[in-house]
RNA sequence: GGGCGUGUAGCCUAGUCUGGAUAGGGCACAGGCCUCCUAAGCCUGGGAUCGCGGGUUCAAAUCCCGUCACGCCCGCCA
């Protein structure tokens, strides 16, 4: 099974058990059994490199005598070809035929779940992200947090994971108090915005309002009757369902859509936020009527003055609940929440109750500095989705007349959206990204489209070809075809590994996509497929149906569409 | 001031967790490749004191200590 789901670590594991029985034949008694770790050495020297200094420092022999013994007493490991030598290392080389044998086979068996773990994990899963204030629509500053947060759920997924991907409706807090009361209070000249989407116009309430100072005392007033269930006030606060509405399209323009919408405002009527008040009373000081907790010598504050409550408390009613749901949340936040998410999981321990996960990421900032809402300096994702698209369009309408406009119009949505999507996602999410639309748009070399065009590419091969069945591994010899090969029968391992719960590094599947894609652009300059003789050319088209497989796969987990003609 | 994060060619970035053989890529730049399955492609070339200084090690971009620069946070906002 493992031969044909994972190559790659099949042939890795033989390869570590044939090492691991020659160091017990080395020296018997020793304790704890040496492991064998393999690396991948430089290009031209081998699929696996055993570096043996550490092992001879252990073992007090040298490098030259363990090299010579486990190459002399034993058989090559299975698919191992040669085995050579190198200075302080030994060098594998897989046998070409035996791997392509497996991966092609491996590929055409499974399909499009090739690369993914049918073993079913134990543990819910809830991961919840994006949870934007709904005030306004969604701005390329956070956008990484849905576009991360989508692609984990789906990498977890493919893992065996059961997810569920949550959206945490933040209506009850001042930011859409504040929009509330400007839809209340301000009379707006609309003649000059005429957005179609709700959260477009209506953050012009959000701010404008923000923009007046007196605005505060009634701001507070409209949220204290809220918070004690004043039935017109929370009528009005139902305006932020349409500004949600605007967001829940936004995201589905990337492709994204959340399983769950849990209102935060659930928690405040349903006398959970109460409880827990109550809960941490005995551990709290007062002051004015607030409450807080001194957590690391800081004052963290529970509930103001006038009672109604604060951000973090509604925080720990939700966390409570959500484990009623779950065994394992993940949040993926900004940067900016790493001290409310440190104070929140405190109080959790604080109740004896487990803390969830959570995946920060930096912001991306303009030149200018960082977006805000309230400053109005932002970018919308909106705004660089259609951007992305109208791009595409050019593009494609440049490069191929002979298309239909619906075509054309299929073809640059498939490409504008997974664009912007990839040149977020490559980027791991701790480094900070300064925005620029030139980069945000590139469509060549390590993007979307590139992919796209090598996958377009197999698909026009494959068309051509018509039926062609069965094939020859040993008859796919040259370099870029091998190339290729390794290339595909990695795949299941980068999808197991890079699936870390604390880090999980969602950014590679971007370089596989790439290199994929790399390859066989290089195959495609190198080996004619419809032009060759048999057996050679149902070999090729196998290749081609394979890394066309594989490229749909990994977009699958980068939530990228794969248009089949560009 | 304190906490967390980041620093790799002109610009962007992988590798850092788990130390190993000439530090991978992309953009930009210079040159070459469409009578040949889509040139959003391919090939060649130049360009890196891995922020800086110490230390550990047979071996450091990677681990430890220090230091500098930048970002985020330190609110009865979220």
């Amino acid at each position: 099974m493992l031969a044909q789901s994972n190559p790659w670590l099949y042939i890795r594991k033989g390869v570590e058990r044939w090492i691991e029985g020659g160091f017990s034949a080395l020296a018997p008694k020793q304790k704890p059994k040496l492991r064998a770790k393999l690396e991948q050495p430089p290009e031209g020297m081998g699929d696996f490199a055993l570096p043996l200094f550490e092992i001879a420092s252990k073992l007090k022999i040298s490098p030259e005598r363990i090299a010579e013994t486990l190459l002399t007493e034993n058989e090559r490991p299975p698919g191992i070809s040669k085995m050579e030598r190198a200075g302080g290392y030994l060098n594998f080389w897989v046998d070409s035929e035996y791997l392509t044998d497996m991966t092609l086979n491996g590929i055409i068996n499974l399909r499009r779940d090739y690369g993914f773990s049918f073993e079913r994990k134990k543990g819910r899963i809830i991961l919840e992200h994006t949870s934007a204030n709904p005030n306004g629509p969604l701005h390329v500053g956070r956008a990484r947090n849905p576009i991360i947060g989508d692609t984990i759920a789906r990498l977890l997924r493919a893992n065996g994971y059961d997810v569920t991907t949550e959206y945490y409706v933040n209506d009850s807090g001042m930011q859409v108090a504040t929009l509330v009361w400007g839809h209340l209070n301000l009379d707006i000249d609309w003649s000059e915005s005429s957005h179609k989407k709700a959260d477009h116009r209506y953050v012009r309430y959000y701010q404008e309002t923000s923009r007046l100072p007196d605005s505060e005392e009634g701001i507070r007033k409209l949220l204290k009757d809220y918070e004690d269930g004043d039935p017109e006030a929370i009528r009005e606060f139902k305006i932020h369902e349409e500004v949600l509405e605007g967001i829940i399209q936004s995201l589905e323009e990337i492709n994204i859509k959340h399983d769950s919408f849990v209102h935060e405002s659930k928690f405040l009527r349903s006398g959970d936020v109460a409880a827990v008040v109550e809960k941490l009373r005995p551990f709290c000081k007062s002051e004015d009527g607030s409450l807080y907790l001194e957590i690391d010598a800081e004052n963290v504050y529970l509930t103001r003055r006038d009672g109604t409550t604060l951000y973090i408390i509604r925080d720990v009613a939700y966390h409570l609940d959500k484990f009623k749901r779950c065994d394992i949340a993940i949040n993926i936040l900004g940067e900016d929440h790493k001290l409310e998410s440190k104070q929140l999981g405190k109080i959790l321990d604080l109740l004896g109750k487990k803390k969830p996960l959570v995946i920060f990421y930096s912001f991306i900032s303009l030149h200018e500095g960082k977006m805000s809402t309230r400053r109005g300096n932002i970018v919308y994702l909106d705004d660089l989705v259609d951007e992305s698209i109208s791009r595409a369009r050019e593009e494609v309408k440049k490069r191929r007349p002979d298309l239909d406009e619906e075509s054309v119009e299929r073809i640059a949505r498939a490409i504008g959206p997974s664009a912007v999507r990839y040149n977020i996602i490559k980027v791991q999410p701790q480094k900070q990204i300064e925005f620029r639309w030139e980069e945000a748009l590139s469509f060549e070399g390590d993007s979307a489209p590139f992919a796209q065009y090598a996958h377009a590419r197999c698909s026009s091969i494959l068309r051509k070809l018509g039926e062609v069945e069965g094939f020859e591994p040993g008859s796919l010899i040259n370099d870029s075809e091998i190339r290729v090969i390794k290339t595909l029968a990695t795949f299941p391992s980068l999808v197991e590994e890079i699936c870390d719960f604390e880090r999980p590094r969602v950014h590679l599947l971007t370089s596989f996509l790439y290199d994929l894609a790399r390859g066989f652009n290089q195959f495609y300059r190198d080996c004619p497929v419809i032009k060759a003789e048999e057996p050679l050319r149902s070999s090729r088209a196998a290749l081609v149906m394979c890394v066309k497989q594989v490229t749909e796969n990994c977009a699958n987990l980068l939530g990228l569409e794969m248009p089949g003609e560009m």
